[in-house]
DNA sequence: GTCGTTGCAAAGCCTTTGCAGGGAA
DNA sequence: TTCCCTGCAAAGGCTTTGCAACGAC
């Protein structure tokens, strides 16, 4: 199926372009809609279940908000979420060794770790 | 908010006590109906709910499979889901270091990893 | 008898899908 | 012109909620 382009699709890459972090359905539809008024819900689904099938994002669970979106090839990181701001970071690189971390005769391929805790923002102001 | 013993619940409750593992709501649903034939949908809902609040029981995101539950109290421990038979593991210990997994001034107080890959039996089967 | 709990059905989210019209190539 | 893509609305999952009846204490 050749892949066309449309101002939707391109408005909805653009907002990756701009926001450097994970994504949720609805901030990209409002963000899209800046560009294209008209963008519908269907569509940014639609155009996101193939961005990721074409390996242009990557689809994260985010154990509260739900589903997020980040571009895909950037190099392995993890995802911190400060339980004070909501706001969810991306750390780069990584402790934790795939060969290690199981028990004999497990093969483990690949990992998600989603960290929980106080930005410096936060425990700066609130001193959680 | 006192708390009443109903059939239903214990029902829910012995559910976990016999498997020791991450279930997900229909599981619950299913196994507790062979004790309570009546029971019902949001009856398990809410008492998971209230488990989870005096915490008793611990939700959990599986990327995939959406919401799973399974008993708190247990040694801080790991998720893995074999990508052949789908089924959900649980390794006991850490590698992660909570003080070294993030850059200076994030304070980390959790984490949460999900494991991917392949188990011992599927390897020995099908040789992924 | 009180009031927390249950079953049932309706309603609420989030996401997917059918369809006819619209637009890229 | 072809046929992929879009908007809209309906439909599907999963989860929550309102309400009257029930049952633990």
């Amino acid at each position: 199926m050749a892949k066309r382009n449309t101002s939707q699709r391109t408005a909805i890459e653009s907002v990756f372009h701009q926001q450097n972090r994970p994504l949720a359905i609805d901030e990209i539809l409002v963000a899209g809609r800046k560009k294209v008024e008209t963008l519908n819900q269907a569509t940014v689904y639609r155009n996101l279940k193939r961005l990721v099938k074409d390996g242009w994002l990557i689809k994260i669970n985010h154990p509260s908000f739900g589903t997020l979106y980040e571009r895909s090839g950037k190099k392995h990181h993890h995802h911190f979420h400060c339980n004070a701001c909501n706001r969810v970071f991306e750390f780069p690189g990584c402790l934790m060794d795939d060969k290690k971390a199981a028990p004999r005769g497990f093969i483990v391929k690949d990992h998600e770790v989603f960290l929980f805790g106080v930005c410096p923002d936060c425990d700066r102001i609130y001193g959680f």
